[in-house]
DNA sequence: TGCTTATCTGTGCATATCCACAGATAAGGA
DNA sequence: TCCTTATCTGTGGATATGCACAGATAAGCA
């Protein structure tokens, strides 16, 4: 249970827990547009996205100096319904709709 | 989301996610059995479950000397769908169906 | 009132977590 | 090669977490 227990612990902050619902929203996002979505210093949701990469919840690709980062494909059961969790229950929260918004208009190259 | 991440944190422990399985398992639960279930000191089981009634996950119920906990009733959406979570995903866990067996023939009253 | 049992809590300690700052990489272009 | 941009990481400090031990409650009973 301490795998299982892990799983919930990168999900047990709020920075995260907002990268992982506009993930699941979005197919690959790179990490200034991340950044500008939930105003946050890029350095801070670089750090997240890697404590995010570590446990196997993100996959990281890079594109010259971009860094794209996308959810990864449930490899548990407990995974998937998480998953399901994102995509069904936190949709309409507020937060969640505010940083999807500022997602739409982030653009990286202004 | 600092909410949503806050329940989240609840159950990112081994043992309150333990706990929190057998709890769905089970209708209500005293201490002494659930230490004896996850072969913990009963203060440590004590203690988590105070974090989880804090937090809203369980409810006690005191009669006489002995405490019981049950799950309490799934609030938000979120909350019902990490209980399915519970039942669903984590039923099989090696660990999870150790402290069953032992829950099963757990006796506070040698 | 005093004893027993079940449960909870104060405390100290070790470890983990999160943050901001600054500096380090990595890749592309002049 | 130098400069710029995007991203990552080393560091220190503040705070949080989990644990074990011991002692404190709370309830039932003699």
């Amino acid at each position: 249970m301490v795998k299982e227990s892990a799983l919930f612990k990168v999900l047990a902050d709020p920075t995260r827990l907002r990268l992982a619902v506009l993930l699941a929203e979005n197919k690959e996002t790179c990490v200034c547009r991340l950044a500008e979505a939930l105003e946050e210093p890029d350095f801070k949701i670089s750090r997240h996205l890697g404590i995010m990469r570590a446990a196997g919840v993100v996959i990281a690709r890079r594109e010259g100096t971009w860094m794209h980062y996308r959810l990864a494909e449930p490899r548990t059961r407990l995974e998937a319904c998480l998953h399901e969790c994102f995509v069904g229950c936190l949709r309409e929260e507020p937060q969640v709709e505010a940083d999807r918004t500022r997602l739409a208009r982030a653009c990286c190259t202004p």
